[in-house]
RNA sequence: GGAGAGAUGUCAGAGUGGCCGAAUGAGCACGCUUGGAAAGCGUGUGUACCGCAAGGUACCGAGGGUUCGAAUCCCUCUCUCUCCA
C-alpha cells in the first residue's frame, strides 16, 4: 500500500508513478472521493462530539437527579443523522481502501523501463559455461534413466505438473534444502523458522498477493478460509503483523524452508516440459526486516547470500535487474537470478530478490521504534529465494551430468549425501 | 465431541452502563537525592486520523446489535485456558 499522505497530496505524482508500474490511477474518481471522504468525516466527527457532549451532559444531570427528559428529546434526531453519516463514511472509505490496495508498488529510480522479460537489463555474469563432448541431456532424460524423476506418477496421483522424485535423485533434492539452510544460519546470520503452509487471509493481503492476485493461489475451499502458501515470504514476513519492533532486535533476519503451492493459472502451454513450473515444489527463502535508511543495502546484501549458494554450487548464473513490466506489484526494485541449464541452453530464474520498502510494512503495520524520536516508523520488508530448490535440483543434474548419463555430486553436497560422489542407476 | 472460564496499554492487573483512553503496580525515560550505587522522591510514558493550533474523533480479541450514552449488556465468530468424554 502507498502512503496515503503521497496519494492526497501529490495524486499526479502518483498517477505517473503508476503508470510506470503498469497500472493505472483514476485521478477524476479518486478526488472525487477524498473530497467526499473528508466533508463527510469531518460531518461526522462533529456529530460524534455532539452526541458525546449530550450523553455526557445527561449522565450529569441525572446524577444531580434533574429531569433528563428535554435533553433526552434534544438528541433525538442527532442519532439517525449520525447513523447514517456513518454508513457513508464507511461506504466511501472501503471504496477509497480497494483503490489504495489494486496500486502496485512504485518502482526504484533505477529500474529500468520496459514491457517485459526482453527488457530486463544482465548486471553480471558469474561462472563458465560448461563444454562437454558428449550429447547433452535435459534432467527429464536424466531423471529417468536414472529412474528418480516420475511424471508419470504425478500425474497419476496429482494431476499436471505435479512430480515426484525416488531415490538419490530424492535425496539430493534434500541435501541441497539442508546445505541452503546451514549457510545462510551458519555464515549468513538467519535465524532458521518453521511456519505454516496454510495461511489466512489478512497474511495475503499483508504481503499483497490479495486481493489482486487470487487466481495464482489455490484456495482449500469454500468454507475454510485457507489458503496454501505460493512462497514462505507470505508466512515469514506476517510475523512482523500488527507488531511494533525494539531496535536491538532490528534487523530481522529469518530463513524458511517450505513447499510453495501456485495455480500457475495463465502459464498454460509454459515450461510444460520437466520441473521448471510446478504446481508444488520446494524453496528456501530469505527474509529481512530493516530499517528504511537500510533496506537498498540490505537488498544488496540478501541478493549476494543467494548467490553464494550458487558459486558454492559451482553453477553459473547471471543476476538481472528486471525493467518495470517485469517487476512484481509489491516491489519497487527486483533482481532475478539465472542459472545456467545446460539441457535448454538457457539462463533461466532460480531466484527472486525483491525490495518492497514500506509497502508491505504499511499493509501489514509493521513497525520499529525509533528511539530518537520515541515513534514507531515502518519497516522495510526484503525478500528473496536462497534458492529455489527444485529449479536448483535441475541445474545441478544438467551442469554436473557426465558423458554415461551419471551425475556427479558437487562437493559442497557431498556431506549430505552419505558421502556419495556420483549418482548411477 | 461436551461443560465452563477468559481475551483490557510494554507486562501484570482493576474496572459489570455515564466523570474511563482507562485505577494500581512493575518496567522504561528524564530529573532530584548520593562520593558512587541501591533504595527513595518527582515527572513523563499507546496507536491512528482530522486540524496552523487549541482541540476533536476512533480504538479495551474481531464483527454486528441494544441505548441519549458501551471496556461494561445482547448476538455471531476467532483464539487461549481448565475439566469431562
Amino acid at each position: 500500500m502507498l502512503d496515503p499522505q503521497l496519494l492526497r497530496n501529490n495524486p499526479e505524482e502518483v498517477k505517473t508513478a503508476m503508470q510506470r508500474h503498469g497500472a493505472d490511477l483514476d485521478l477524476e474518481i479518486f478526488n472525487a472521493l477524498e473530497t467526499q471522504r473528508k466533508d463527510i468525516q469531518v460531518k461526522t466527527q462533529n456529530l460524534q462530539n455532539e452526541r458525546n457532549k449530550r450523553s455526557k451532559s445527561i449522565g450529569m444531570a441525572k446524577a444531580k437527579g434533574e429531569d433528563i427528559q428535554p435533553l433526552l428529546d434534544s438528541v433525538s434526531q442527532l442519532g439517525d443523522e449520525l447513523k447514517a453519516a456513518e454508513t457513508e463514511l464507511q461506504g466511501i472509505q472501503s471504496k477509497l481502501q480497494a483503490i489504495q490496495l489494486s496500486l502496485p508498488n512504485i518502482l526504484a529510480d533505477d529500474v529500468p523501463l520496459g514491457k517485459d522479460e526482453e527488457n530486463n537489463v544482465e548486471l553480471r555474469k558469474w561462472g563458465a559455461i560448461p563444454q562437454y563432448d558428449f550429447d547433452v541431456k535435459d534432467h527429464v532424460d536424466l531423471g529417468q534413466s536414472l529412474a528418480g524423476i516420475d511424471f508419470e506418477a504425478g500425474a497419476k496421483i496429482a494431476g499436471s505438473r505435479f512430480v515426484t522424485l525416488s531415490g538419490p535423485l530424492a535425496r539430493l533434492q534434500r541435501a541441497l534444502t539442508q546445505f541452503m539452510l546451514d549457510m545462510h544460519v551458519d555464515q549468513h546470520g538467519y535465524r532458521e523458522t518453521y511456519v505454516p503452509y496454510l495461511v489466512n487471509k489478512d497474511s495475503l493481503l499483508g504481503t499483497g498477493q490479495l486481493p489482486k492476485f487470487e487466481e495464482d493461489l489455490f484456495k482449500i475451499s469454500d468454507d475454510s478460509p485457507y489458503y496454501l502458501i505460493p512462497t514462505a515470504e507470505v508466512p515469514v514476513t506476517n510475523l512482523v503483523r500488527d507488531e511494533i519492533i525494539a531496535v536491538g532486535d532490528m534487523p530481522l533476519k529469518f530463513v524458511a524452508h517450505t513447499p510453495c503451492f501456485r495455480s500457475e493459472a495463465g502459464a498454460y502451454g509454459r515450461d510444460v516440459r520437466g520441473m521448471i513450473r510446478q504446481h508444488q515444489f520446494e524453496k528456501v527463502e530469505l527474509v529481512q526486516v530493516v530499517k528504511a535508511s537500510d533496506s537498498e543495502q540490505a537488498h544488496e546484501q540478501l541478493t549476494q547470500h543467494a548467490e553464494s549458494i550458487l558459486q558454492a554450487l559451482n553453477l553459473p548464473y547471471r543476476l538481472m535487474l528486471l525493467c518495470s513490466g517485469d517487476t512484481g506489484f509489491s516491489a519497487t526494485k527486483t533482481y532475478d537470478l539465472e542459472v545456467w541449464l545446460p539441457g535448454q541452453e538457457a539462463y533461466r530464474e532460480i531466484s527472486s530478490c525483491s525490495n518492497f520498502n514500506d509497502f508491505q510494512a504499511r499493509r501489514l503495520k509493521a513497525r520499529w521504534r525509533n528511539p530518537e524520536t520515541g515513534k514507531p516508523e515502518l519497516v522495510h520488508t526484503i525478500n528473496g529465494s536462497g534458492l529455489a530448490v527444485g529449479r536448483t535440483l535441475i541445474a545441478v543434474m544438467e551442469n554436473y551430468q557426465q558423458a554415461d548419463g551419471s551425475i556427479k555430486v558437487p562437493d559442497a553436497l557431498q556431506p549430505y549425501m552419505g558421502k556419495i560422489t556420483s549418482i548411477t542407476l
